[in-house]
DNA sequence: TATAAGATACCGTCTGGACGGTTTGTCAAG
DNA sequence: CTTGACAAACCGTCCAGACGGTATCTTATA
């Protein structure tokens, strides 16, 4: 009889928030701030509602995942049909994913990833899934020492970015990317 | 009544092997592995031992960070030492400790440092604090974007090995080292 | 097209267990 | 005989998940 109840439903909506939610709390508390009490009740549902629509909180967190690897997959692909240039194509597009992701504000999803990534060795196999398996993917042109060297590079500045350990400026900035560029066609 | 009431007394020991266990069960279980219960358990002490060497679970974090930044500052200090190159020096001696902690088998303390630090707000800030005082310290010889992007990609070749999203062979490992020492000339 | 009959989308409470930390007690060494 | 090094029992809190319910949506059938 509450007035949740009477509310329209909108499940889609609501799955989103929650995964948003769930995004925003652990960047601003931490790991740790990712309970199911929280991010049901900053998403405007009861915990009965959040465990609707992911069985467990490892249900949250793979949906979480999802949703950002699909992200990934779609923005890599994208970048990749533009680049003529064969050799070390998958690598550039990885490098503008990171670099769109470290400017811009939508990090966040990803920051809460890695985090999570880290501590939940579960989840650290399912990264260890995506990134053997593009690799293989793209063993014929993105396996030469230079190419490995820029994504590492880039996960090296990605994980600054969260730490928050540097202070780049943005002229340094371009001249990382650009020798990362040039790394990629090694 | 018990044993290690009889066992002779030796606290350096015993607080080592607490700092050990911490690190080794976070590697196989994930930080959430490191308990108080777990860790005591696991070094053959009772949770009120523990308790009597670190006060509190962030006191052995802390004493974990310590522990290994101070190792961290030796060996990079010893490197550093047999540099006869200015520029980059500090860089070089980076790149020698990661390698040196992928190559080798005494990776799992900093594993689980990274681990920890990406969820502990409060480890994460004292990791930005060695960062920038180091950055600060050699500004003058390894501030250069070619140092940065060498030590970025450091970086992420060893967020590679903890995640062990990469299976990188010798050859291709001590090919991205030279131009990473090549990167630090720049 | 109206409506009965599910199916789906929630709500709110409860519980069992884990976990950080405290307290009190015990033993051994100096 | 004091002090440091532990043990063991205990406490309060927090949290994941279970459960039983209720309201809305959908679909099939008459």
């Amino acid at each position: 009889m509450s007035i949740a109840h009477h509310r329209r439903k909108q499940p889609e909506l609501v799955r989103q928030q929650l995964l948003e939610v769930a995004a925003r709390l652990s960047l601003e508390q931490g790991a740790a701030g990712v309970t199911l009490d929280a991010v049901s009740q900053a998403a405007g549902v009861s915990k009965g509602g959040l465990l609707h629509h992911f069985p467990n909180k490892m249900a949250l967190l793979n949906g979480l995942f999802d949703d950002l690897t699909e992200k990934l997959d779609r923005t890599i692909e994208l970048e990749m049909r533009s680049d003529p240039v064969a050799h070390g194509r998958f690598t550039r597009a990885y490098l503008s994913c990171v670099f769109a992701m470290t400017d811009e504000a939508d990090a966040q999803g990803w920051q809460v990833l890695t985090i999570a990534l880290l501590s939940e060795p579960q989840l650290r196999e399912r990264w260890r899934l995506w990134v053997t398996d593009h690799a293989d993917e793209f063993v014929g042109t993105d396996s030469s020492p230079g190419c490995l060297l820029a994504r590492f590079a880039a996960d090296g500045l990605w994980l600054a970015d969260i730490l928050k350990s540097h202070d780049i400026d943005q002229p340094t900035r371009q001249a990382m990317r650009a020798q990362m560029l040039a790394l990629s066609l090694q």
